[in-house]
DNA sequence: TATGAATGAGGTTTCATTCAT
DNA sequence: CATGAATGAAACCTCATTCAT
């Protein structure tokens, strides 16, 4: 979660926000805040003067740059959302064989949910009001899934090796690993309570981590006749 | 979703609810109202005002039999996992051989959560709440999960057939069941935009159900060597 | 005025308002006070807040029954409107000879209209906006203008009687007799200021009833060949 | 109303605004746009924002050169004000007959307000504001409403023609020709409306200004014996 | 038990205006 | 002169809840 917080602290202009004109930092502030506040309680639980109030400025600036609550959120979820593709951008699962590079993927993907737990929650958030607001982003549409590119690859790789089966659609593939990634972090509260047990400490993690990545791998590798 | 409105037009006594004395009615009543909107809105989204004009009986009631909102959604809470627990509790693998067995199990829960949206939304808001009035409530914590037992005893058959593996917590393979069967609902909106993929239809269902069944056996059986 | 202010102290249980429930009353009491302030300073002038003060309710009674400012400023129309067809309805120009009758009629809008300075003022404010609010009501749409049957009966008197020209519209005759009665109160302000001439007084208003009768009535009369 | 748009777009200087210095067309630029908008929905109704962001400069002008809304919106009341009287300077009767040039005056008065509906408007406005802000502009109170000199040559003439009854002031006599007028203009949307009747048409515009000039004619003259 | 009336606290948004560059 | 950033006060409206009958 140290993206979060980073822009917080770092105005452009020495001598902190309030102090000066900073438009860019004036926005991330707000972002960052309201970021927190929309996964902590939801749309409808975040109250605006709360964000303004966790705020280096003012409710009025709020609406200034982002119009009204919802284009708030919508902004949130932009940055949100084009914070885990930028990252995805990045990976780079360098020339390891098919099986661990899949691994390695489902449990990069594990670690990042787990590490942003504001973005899962805003996912869950954004899903109880039936997508609405990402229908309204054009940025967020347009934003290119490339952990598919990577996915997509590997599979390929793993197929014309022979290792792994055929007819597997990436998007399916995607979608286990999403699910068993995004559990953790979005059910945590309910399964943690019910099942009494732990999902937090890094010891669970690193056991849930694993099971992950073999779920996903065993899916997917030609099983031997 | 039969369940949900069942006792809507059910009213114990001839005349109409409003018009009679029937406690268990309105209250039944009420909560089917109650979870529609809650499951569509969230805590926060959703209106008491509105939950009463849907209701046939009057705001007051509300009141009356559940104290606040916050009664009202633990109650809301209560229903829906008894529901769940209850329908567990008449699952019957028969003598199926473990991996069929198993693939069944994870097929139902993936049926359940597909046809229970409204369940599954409302863990999601409950998650949003950090599980607060699941904490608060006596009656869920005090429910038995019995799909654990029957995990378990599916499992044991299997490791002892000489089938599954060893070592495996049957509570982290409920877990990924869970996870890969909620993705579907849970997720659907914001999933299916982004990826263009359709969710909902029952081919969409078919392939899915028979992938999740595919995933969690492929967990467990043992590889040949 | 008087119309205005009667309901203000009449609740219709004695004790006065805020200790009962008396919803007709409460009812009235807003529009009564709403019509003084809108018409005092317009649609966008006038505060809601400062409605609720003087009023002898709370600001949440005026949502509660007239949904938004919007609603409150309909409802407030609708009054006025209604006020003055209800009186109009009830003119009798017994059996005057069609002159004196026709100038009868053109006094009496003249004196209601310098009486209900509200009215004028309202009516002015929904020119302003376009009528768009007037539009919106069946109730004011629904009211029939008897004052155009009277118009009518009486006109079509003097023309078989043979002192009133043929061809005159009787809609263009009542809107010759609003306009000069209409001025008076509506442009008071700018001119008698730009005029430096007294508008209000007693006297004022007799000698200008006189004229607008007097213009009414030489408009129609045949003139002597 | 080629006057309201004239100025928009003149700059003095080629290049446009903005971009130029031209301290009088900026002033004017600003007055053209703000008495659209306050013509078009009232003192407080209309919004400096807006007002500013039809403004080819920015609001910081707006407050620069007319100190506060109020300022421009009497700024405004004088540029309409002397508009008028400017024009009525130039009003010239010629040798017209007494009656004919009464009919003239009466008639060019009704097309100045159905021609400038921006001008009727703003009157309208500043009358619910009870002519506060008229009080304060000394430019307009200095303003010589020539147009009564006009009118009362031509009703001396009249009189001593022998074809005027004595007794008339000419000022009542203004006050009938600006209500028959500025009716047509100011209750345009109302009077329509509810008698569901065209006041805006050539047709009904020219019709209307021949009863306007008739009503006029007819209450001046000296009736035969 | 049932219903519409009532309410206070607090929610979101807008406005005219001023400041920094 | 010019512009976008910034602001406090106040505007409109909504919510969960309680009261009177």
């Amino acid at each position: 979660m140290r993206t979060d917080d980073e822009a917080t602290d770092a105005p452009t202009v020495p001598g902190g926000l309030g102090r000066t004109q900073d438009p860019e930092g004036v926005k991330r502030n707000i972002l960052d805040v309201a970021t927190r506040e929309f996964a902590a309680k939801g749309f409808s639980g975040a109250r605006v003067d709360e964000i303004a109030a966790k705020t280096a400025t003012s409710k009025r600036m709020i609406y200034y740059y982002f119009r009204d609550k919802e284009g708030l959120f919508v902004a949130v979820l932009e940055e949100a959302y084009s914070g885990i593709r930028k990252i995805e951008r990045r990976l780079d699962l360098g020339d390891l064989p098919p099986g661990e590079a899949l691994r390695s993927l489902a449990e990069f993907t594990f670690d990042y949910q787990n590490a942003h737990p504001d973005f899962v929650r805003l996912v869950m958030v954004e899903n109880i009001h039936n997508a609405v607001h990402l229908e309204r982003s054009e940025r967020i549409q347009s934003l290119n899934v490339s952990v598919i590119d990577v996915l997509d690859s590997v599979y390929r790789r793993g197929v014309s090796e022979g290792v792994f089966r055929e007819g597997i659609d990436v998007i399916d593939l995607h979608m286990t690993i999403s699910a068993l990634s995004f559990f953790n972090v979005a059910n945590r509260a309910t399964f943690s309570k019910i099942f009494k047990c732990d999902m937090e400490s890094e010891e669970s993690l690193a056991r849930r981590r694993a099971q992950v990545g073999e779920t996903v791998v065993r899916y997917v590798l030609k099983t031997k006749a």
